[in-house]
DNA sequence: CGGGACTTGTGAAACCATTCACAATCCAAC
DNA sequence: GTTGGATTGTGAATGGTTTCACAAGTCCCG
């Protein structure tokens, strides 16, 4: 298989939650221009993003969106479910639990963990918070850790995590994290986020324009 | 001024995060190779980036810690206080109000919206919950809006916050918007994050290797 | 069964971002 | 001063992603 881009990946994710909801209209049949429009990308780069995996379209005709939201769920595995560990059970741990939106699309909170003693031992969204101390131990079967501590604990704590053989880890610490090749890490950060929008607004005024993509997410 | 990508704008982010801390720690002076390695990126890139904008180092020596920061605060328009509004009470909108980090970064919630009546009136961290049907009027002298509705009713918001004069949008709900070419948006999507890691835990078992680049946020 | 309208899949071209490589510059030490 | 070691700023080269353009395939209709 060849090498498959970040950005590609994240729009086949973006399309796939378009396909679930024209599925749930009763749309059966799409063309590349109009997913493509409804994406905010172009016809052609749908094309070429499905392209690295397979051919799924019927020419002069589209696509079946049942059949490409099976392929979709194929190559991004989600066909099966994920067990994820959340670790800080701060302000933004309480609203992921909170908000357990990918629950449906097959990410499930299953450990939580703190450092803070006043905070084990509770009870949360149905679960026990568990001692930091244990991470080694409980992260056994864990496939994603999210991260969601202060900066300053964030590569300890990354540390702890890729030692018990977690590989994949969604951070939410503004840092940089250093982690082995095999790791994949995912970071979410909106303070970027909004300096983004803060330059975009000066400069406006100072009268720029356009500006084109995105940085890349670590791995290894 | 050259056209800059985001990629720029998001490392220029990320500079300053660590000069701050830096500076903190009392560095005065660094080099771009070492902003480089504890940025995750290269020295050639971190020159790069700062090329764009002017020269702010000597030669032979580095850069002086506090001029380049202030330096990165002029160019991300960070020497101002910018004025948010959140739309969108929910879960989302909570942790938001809840963890408010950003406000260190120069950005203010001073006001907060919801479509349920039953929050309206209500108190929030200070702030009085209002009414969706007063967007338009007390969107006034906003800078920023933050969404976090629902998707389907995100377009919706959206068009109201663009006819408001509201020219910068953080947006978390996971779904494409239109504006108008003048508006800036970032949006901030968890469920693209994790289904990333997902496809890379698959994949690694595949035996694929390394990708690369990230996608674009849209703007206009 | 053949023509026309449409759409896919894909090599090639265009575009953009990153890395390379080196001249220009600076500081410190002697 | 002058030498040596270090570092920046930047044009050129490289590498990667997106767009273009078109042959090949599909369906529909008469």
């Amino acid at each position: 298989m060849k090498k498959v881009s970040e950005s590609t990946i994240a729009r086949l994710s973006v399309y796939l939650r378009l396909l679930t909801e024209l599925a749930a209209a009763g749309v059966t049949t799409l063309a590349s221009g109009e997913l493509a429009r409804r994406c905010g990308t172009s016809a052609a780069q749908v094309r070429k993003d499905l392209s690295f995996f397979g051919t799924f379209g019927k020419r002069g005709l589209g696509y079946s969106v049942p059949e490409l939201t099976e392929a979709l769920r194929g190559i991004l595995g989600l066909e099966r479910r994920w067990r994820v560990a959340l670790i800080g059970a701060g302000k933004i741990g309480a609203a992921l639990m909170a908000y357990q939106d990918f629950r449906r699309q097959g990410f499930d909170i299953v450990a939580v963990f703190d450092a803070d003693p006043a905070r084990v031992g509770t009870e949360w969204q149905g679960l026990v918070i568990q001692r930091d101390a244990d991470l080694e131990t409980s992260l056994q079967g864990i496939d994603i850790a999210i991260v969601a501590v202060p900066a300053s604990a964030a590569q300890g704590v990354v540390n702890r995590v890729v030692a018990a053989d977690v590989r994949a880890i969604l951070n939410f610490a503004p840092t940089k994290l250093d982690v082995p090749e095999h790791v994949a890490v995912k970071t979410v950060n909106m303070a970027l986020e909004l300096e983004g929008l803060s330059y975009a607004l000066v400069n406006e005024a100072r009268g720029a324009r356009r500006v084109t993509s995105r940085p890349a997410a670590s791995r290894g």
